[in-house]
DNA sequence: ACTGGCACTCGTTACAGTCGAGTGCCAGGA
DNA sequence: TCCTGGCACTCGACTGTAACGAGTGCCAGT
């Protein structure tokens, strides 16, 4: 449909105006703010063009116009310019990565600093387990009937659990186990690990073949089945932000959507390599979420991806900062974690 | 002063209404739902009188009353009378708690639980570190001058820390430290630990030393210094029943508070043993805070203390309930860490 | 193709009036 | 002495009306 540059251009004012007064912008406004080189009428035609093609609306006869959902996505796609961060911005991230002494201390201040950064709620999912490796498992007896199994991935994160035994295992034993397991486990993809579990059932020598069973079924449930991912939040109370203007009044399906976390998960955790994905309004597959517009991209170092991180906000949010922010971040730290 | 007993039962009757119903309840009301066997007039005397002490007040001349925190305190400490949980409740207790596999899945279930009974947000501190002893600590070399230090504490909960060692250690050796340590320092208390990992480095051979020594630092920080308790949260999305009436409309200050968890430690974590611990509105030593109530008591195997847990809520919200709640989910959960 | 002008819409604000829940007080009765 | 019924009063909530103004759509003119 014509929709030829200048009434791009005027979307694109509606939606910058919109996102920083938060109040339905009109003709008049519009040419005073932008340098639009046109009268008030002219613009009223494009808006008119532009509402019956669904980017725009009115919230009531005779207010200004208000950026669709389908709007924000054009703006998005075509119109937006990539705000680069401000040295203040870039300084704040360093400032804040530097001096994590572990991985949960990278993740909590990874997320505060993006909640900070984009005044919005921000998201970020601990290293994947599927897709980290091995670094080492390690077998501490508690009893003569009880191991504690921790397995430490090479992320930095550990996992433990502690296993029943069918009987009793001498000390040397447990050191053959730990060595055989070790073996054959270190550098593998914890995704690929199962054939190589059921391999070492057989190679154990037959007293030891219970107890290795035994271990065998915890380590894929631990490997594996037990795809629990963690997740990080931070900036709730920037959902207070614009009175309750955004999220139609309630904050109530937001919160509720916030506190599963495989929403979380569905929303940052399936990111392409090097993508940033927003998803708008509606595109969002959670009715909880129809108000809320997510920026995410995934995380790792060098070009892997080990989870994802990002925010979550109105739809009336700054589209092309946060897209930015989310970035930056993202990448600062996948550095980090290369350091590891 | 003289509250005598039909005084006490008008203000318990106001409690109770104005908890359930969220509106400011009048003196016609009151006798209609209440069996106080005298006239609306004769409650309007009392309640002139419980206005002049301070344990109720109007929020506008021709509104019912309403009570103020020091009404709520004096019907949580004189006139609530405990409310048995439903065995409907009990069951739930017992079939959401049974089946966690590790420490973590306790904790989130724990937290869920409460939030979901009482309709509140919930807050369970993890077991704290210092109150806990040491199970065991494993060495795990990562490469020659780099070992992981995983702690395994009696209530299962796990710390790992990367120690960069000054020179290169044989396998041999970090055998030997293992070994050393864990004679020394298993089944101490985490709080006692200083002077024995001090005398740790005395003991060891010349050669060792200087590694020992980092040990020790790295050590100490973990156990002692490192005092980050961990800490979780569920239910936030209760906070917006009650309309926005409940925290004077805006739940910012609450989210905010929420998000500190030094706040919420002090909220939950100060706990007596055996007690349950109810902070009315204003006794809450943060201003965010001032339009909430916590009822909070410690948890653990015994008669041990090993954290805390909690709800919190508007002061409009139903104390006698929420803290048989409270201590029957303690004591649930201190029984299954018993278990461990 | 753009612009100025004009009539129109409709939400917002202000104001006045009514209604009613709830109160305080008082005089009378157990 | 304590309780009760009655009564005048207060004041927030709600309703209806009117004025205002931001913003629009349309049209005729350049």
């Amino acid at each position: 449909m014509g929709l030829d540059d200048r009434k791009l251009a005027v979307l694109r004012a509606i939606v910058e105006d919109y996102v920083s007064t938060q109040e339905p912008v009109g003709s008049k406004a519009l040419v005073e703010r932008h340098q639009l080189g046109v009268s008030p009428a002219t613009v009223r035609n494009d808006m008119a063009v532009l509402e019956e093609e669904g980017y725009i609306r009115q919230p009531h006869t005779s207010a200004g116009r208000v950026p669709t959902d389908r709007g924000y996505r054009l703006f998005v796609d075509r119109l937006s310019r990539v705000k680069p961060l401000s040295p203040a911005e870039r300084r704040a991230i360093e400032r804040f990565l530097v001096g994590a002494v572990d991985l949960d201390d990278v993740v909590h201040r990874t997320v505060r600093l993006l909640a900070q950064l984009t005044r919005q709620v921000a998201v970020v999912q601990y290293p994947s387990l599927a897709r980290s490796s091995v670094r080492h498992l390690e077998l501490v007896p508690i009893s003569t009937t009880r191991l504690m199994l921790v397995m430490i991935a090479d992320t930095g994160r550990v996992e433990q659990r502690l296993v029943e035994l069918p009987g009793p295992v001498p000390a040397d034993d447990v050191t053959d186990l730990r060595r055989l397991i070790n073996e054959k486990l270190t550098n593998a993809r914890l995704s690929e690990t199962p054939p190589l579990v059921q391999a070492l059932v057989e190679e154990v020598p037959p007293g030891l073949r219970p107890t290795m069973t035994t271990l065998a079924s915890v380590l894929l449930e631990t490997l594996v089945e037990r795809h629990e991912e963690r997740i990080a939040l931070a900036g709730t109370a920037n959902l207070t932000r614009g009175g309750l203007l955004d999220f139609q009044g309630s904050l109530r399906p937001i919160l509720e959507a916030l506190e599963e976390e495989v929403v979380l998960l569905k929303l940052i955790g399936e990111t392409e390599p090097s993508t940033t994905r927003v998803l708008i309004g509606d595109e969002n597959e959670f009715d909880n979420l129809r108000a809320a517009s997510v920026v995410s991209t995934g995380y790792g170092p060098g070009t892997t991806i080990l989870g994802g991180l990002g925010v979550l906000g109105p739809t009336r949010m700054d589209y092309p900062g946060n897209i930015a922010t989310v970035r930056a971040v993202a990448r600062y730290v996948g550095e980090l974690l290369a350091q590891n």
